[in-house]
DNA sequence: ATTATCTATAGATCTATAGATAATGC
DNA sequence: ATTATCTATAGATCTATAGATAATGC
């Protein structure tokens, strides 16, 4: 095997995969309390029972585990593109609400996205083209061409994905004061949807 | 003059105003480049031509020069709360996609904000609570109790913050592909307003 | 043999304090 | 006298590499 193969789940023993799925589920946690350069190798092996360079056996680079995170947890490969409809949105954000670790992990490394030469900024930026399309899509197949208030499906799907984001900022910072799923609803009734 | 108390700007020498004014410019750029956590007093403290302990005069410890960039920079601020309207806020929009520097260190730190014991929380949440208040007085003096849609102010105003906030993650991830104050036009449209 | 883990450690940082020196303003 | 700046340095980290040791699986 040369240096740089992955090796395939297959051949990766059980016990192996066990702990990545560990290790993963602990840099998830600590990249939701810290950010990514907040978080330490060591804080994530700690949470495992392992020492930093024990860690480092696994995932070669601080850079290798937060890639395996974000591919691992991205929500939006969870339904297949085509199957996206805009009440299963709705749903997501109102699984979203009850899952708030996962969404400031994210929150978190989006925000740290848009600085110069972070790790996740590829991934951000090409998942939210495809995110974009994918909503696009979405609302073709709900209302054609024109949307009820005259927006292209084009026009709007940036505005459906900047709500989401939005949100989830104003409610990580303030549960309290943000109703996430019901807001959420309230802009897909904007848009035309019938509640 | 006690530990803990601010010299006033009428005592401080100019001289020194300029100084803490460059330094401030400076500690913005650096948090747009590298985030808070990433942001080291001496980057900092080398684009003014100081050592980083030089620096550490003008401001006794990293997080007063956060809290010192965040109150300078606050574009909320800019506008007393009462002369806020919605068309300024598609001129604000149009602005910031002039300044993509402040949009940057802004996103950052709202992102990083989210993480636990951050120096920024508060200044977030706390200018949340006060502009969404803000939008919902300013759709009601736009509108009324009810928009056309239906919404109260209340329940619209964390919707259009959440638009704001949203599309910029989009526009400074992938400024080709997100026309920012168009969007942001658009969802105006949404709610109402005569374009 | 391969995999998992550990100890030791290099080599960079980072923030903050202590205390000296130079410049400025009454 | 006060203000601005510097050198020296303490004390914590951090990531990653090298190499030893133990456990596992053919």
């Amino acid at each position: 095997m040369s240096y740089g193969d992955r090796m395939s789940s297959s051949t990766r023993s059980v016990r192996s995969g066990e702990r990545r799925a560990e290790i993963l589920r602990a840099a998830l946690e600590v990249i939701a309390e810290r950010g990514y350069r907040g978080a330490s190798l060591a804080a994530v092996a700690e949470r495992v029972g392992l020492t930093q360079q024990g860690l480092l056996h696994h995932f070669p680079t601080k850079e290798a585990l937060l890639v395996a995170v974000l591919e691992e947890r991205d929500q939006w490969d969870a339904v297949p593109d085509s199957q996206w409809r805009l009440d299963l949105l709705g749903s997501l954000v109102e699984y979203n609400a009850m899952r708030p670790g996962i969404v400031q992990t994210f929150s978190a490394l989006l925000g740290e996205s848009v600085t110069e030469g972070h790790p996740a900024r590829a991934f951000f930026t090409e998942r939210y083209v495809g995110v974009r399309a994918s909503m696009a899509q979405v609302l073709r197949a709900e209302f054609g061409e024109t949307l009820p208030n005259g927006l292209t499906p084009e026009r709007a799907a940036p505005l459906l994905v900047a709500v989401m984001d939005g949100l989830q900022y104003q409610w990580l910072l303030d549960p309290e004061s943000v109703d996430m799923p019901q807001a959420f609803r309230d802009f897909l009734e904007l848009l035309g949807v019938e509640g």
